[in-house]
DNA sequence: ATGTTATCTGAACGCCCGTTCATTTCAAGC
DNA sequence: GCTTGAAATGAACGGGCGTTCAGATAACAT
């Protein structure tokens, strides 16, 4: 049978997607076989060709949706003007955007390797792109004097593994809530750059 | 043909565990087969069953070596008895030992996921112990008065989120040595403390 | 020189892989 | 009611997978 009522490719395509990426993040690229992707939408595995033309495109196509989104929403973010309110702002805007999808962490972060290339250096780009708005932030905080950092490009790594962290181990129901999470880590970040 | 010159067991051993870490960490414990270890040890596939029960138990033992020697190392350091001092030297211990074995880093790190559960607990019990000496050095600073700090628990995961986060961009021969590296990371560790 | 044993080969086992494609099904447009 | 074409099937392709094991080989003990 094929086609069982209304127009299925508006359907089909996100749930090929969600479940490629449910499946990607618990149990590796490498190991989820198309056959177990098309299972758990209720399809046949040749179906989903008709939505990505091969199986590494399908995860690219995960990434790159992922960090667009993390750039977007960054963007609708409100931006205080002092840095020290900038940076706590970002980190929980950080943690509160990866605590939301850490299916999309864990896959951005852990499955780089699988990715040829052209994809590789796409996903690259868009990474850069949203570490540079954390390190502008250092930058101008830098230059009023309220943060004392001997290498932005250093802290800005160093800030983000420390604040991305926080999705290996948060489980909702636990000690602290999200908020409270949030508010430590800001802490913790605006004291590690001096301010 | 088989046994060529010497007794190879003491050989072949290492040289097994050698490859399947080198390729476990490049390419993913899933998109490596065990004929692609035999044959970067010059070796057939049939002979690795001669070191090691099944694939899943390489893993397990790469993971297993890789804690021990972490713990072991972190032993066999120095323990200042100041506080400040006890933090800092373990972020440059960290740095140091991590950036020593990145591959193991990286397999340990990643490749939870592919273990059983049984294997799980194990390798989950060693990396507590681990953290467990951190926290240690923060409940002593916290009583000591020096550190500031809402949550011993959330300041050990997010240093140890940070610090290790150098492995993943950290190349000999760029801008900052590892001295230069480990100084800054231990000072950013110290502030974020609050000490 | 012979026998023993650790070490490894090479073939085989059943199974799953990513991908292709001719064919079938069915909602929608006329 | 008929045609159209999007959507999905299901079988097939060549190939690689983890693992087993009988047999071959070479270093060592006697």
């Amino acid at each position: 049978m094929a086609r069982k009522t209304g127009s299925h490719s508006d359907i089909t395509g996100p749930r090929i997607r969600a479940a490629a990426l449910r499946l990607f993040a618990r149990h590796g690229f490498a190991a989820v076989s198309m056959r177990q992707i098309a299972a758990e939408v209720g399809v046949q595995a040749g179906a989903l060709y008709l939505y990505t033309p091969d199986k590494q495109s399908l995860l690219a196509e995960l990434m790159t949706e992922h960090l667009e989104q993390v750039l977007a929403a960054l963007a609708a973010e409100p931006r205080p003007t002092d840095p020290v309110a900038r940076l706590e702002a970002f980190a929980r805007f950080h943690i509160g955007f990866h605590l939301e999808r850490p299916e999309a962490v864990f896959v951005a972060y852990m499955e780089l390797r699988n990715l040829d290339p052209a994809n590789f250096a796409r996903i690259e780009t868009l990474r850069r792109r949203y570490e540079a708005e954390l390190e502008t932030i250092l930058h101008e905080g830098l230059a009023a004097g309220v943060f004392h950092i001997p290498d932005t490009r250093l802290a800005t790594l160093a800030l983000i593994a420390m604040l991305t962290g926080v999705t290996t181990w948060y489980r909702d129901g636990g000690r602290l809530g999200r908020a409270e999470v949030a508010d430590i880590y800001a802490e913790m970040a605006r004291k590690a750059v001096g301010a």
